[in-house]
DNA sequence: GATATTTTCGCACGAACGTTCGAAAAAATA
DNA sequence: TATTTTTTCGAACGTTCGTGCGAAAATATC
């Protein structure tokens, strides 16, 4: 690893996490370069702009959510194992120490949700493909006979996503150590409910 | 009404939507300023901080909330119908033209979940006040016999607010036209299964 | 219509923002 | 070790930010 890339890890690292609780747009170079001992050009350097930071902020942040949720969910060999490791690890990463700001994902969408640009597109489709991935864990567990024919996959990834955004917001805003109880139970019911 | 209450109010009816789309924080007093043909000073002179415009802001959405969704829903006299009438009002309010970035006060809560102060004081009780009014709600509807005796109305109560969270993310970020039917599906089997 | 009060303005301040650039320092290559 | 490439820095730029203040304009009161 060249010292460029691994500064830039520790950069965004920590970029992450005051991306998560200022948002994109709050999370300052200056700020974040103080924070990992550098100077702002220094830091500046190796992203080029503003944008181009924040946009390789979701990535790291994307492709941490696919190595410790999606991987270890996809290497459930049945469908409702997945379902249920896939949630709760979502839950977990949510509610690490690493990440005062719940799912950056999350936080992120929400700021962008209404203002056009790269990040907003990037953020959509991510939400499509995530929602899509649980869709296919929920067909793949109706053709195991587990989860009964004809059953509204699309209306399941919704609840089930909905659910996760309802456990993102009890814990991170009330701190809720209840929340984690409710999203549990909730998912059981969901899974139950889908069920032949 | 005074000019001062007057001007006000507009400036408030701009900010809501600028916040809407650009958060509490990009939100800014200039930019307000030009929106609303007003010079940086005068604007300020009537909050006198950013916090205390912010804090005007909420309080505006909060009782705009009040007088357009929970109101409503009040005036009905079974506890079902409170529910319902609720859901579909809040739907309607997040969908509203006059709000382009959902519902404020969901944005707001996100984007000061992890940030001590007033404004996320304010959220917190805010929010368990919102949720607790679905709770009794669903309380009354226990106690009319409709819905099952021992039913966990705070589960009830969660399941609810998740619900209308995943419509304001995909109707936001994706501006998909079938989350409504999505969300109302979910509603319906969420009160079909409380029912005894 | 004169007076008192409220509302709005122009101007300025210091701080922080993202960004540029050329020089210095460090690291990789030969 | 000499040389080339990569990485980091310091200083500065133009903007925008929130805020303060005294004067002007508009409104309310008598």
């Amino acid at each position: 690893m060249n010292k460029g890339a691994q500064t830039r890890a520790t950069i965004l690292s920590e970029a992450i996490t005051m991306a998560g609780v200022h948002g994109l747009d709050g999370m300052s170079i200056g700020r974040l370069a103080t924070v990992t001992g550098m100077s702002k050009s220094g830091l500046f350097g190796h992203f080029g702009s503003k944008e181009a930071l924040q946009r390789a902020v979701l990535d790291a942040a994307i492709e941490d959510i696919a190595k410790k949720v999606l991987g270890p969910a996809q290497q459930e060999s049945r469908g409702e194992a997945r379902l249920r490791t896939l949630f709760a690890n979502w839950m977990d990463w949510i509610d690490s120490d690493e990440r005062p700001g719940g799912c950056p994902v999350v936080s992120a969408s929400v700021e962008f949700a209404d203002r056009p640009g790269e990040l907003h597109d990037v953020l959509a489709e991510y939400h499509e493909l995530w929602v899509d991935r649980i869709r296919r864990m929920c067909q793949k567990t109706v053709s195991e006979g587990v989860f009964r024919e004809g059953l509204n996959t699309r209306q399941f990834a919704f609840e089930f996503h909905s659910i996760g955004l309802g456990f993102n917001y009890a814990r991170r805003l009330l701190q809720d150590d209840d929340a984690k109880l409710f999203a549990q139970t909730a998912i059981d019911k969901l899974i139950r409910s889908a069920g032949r």
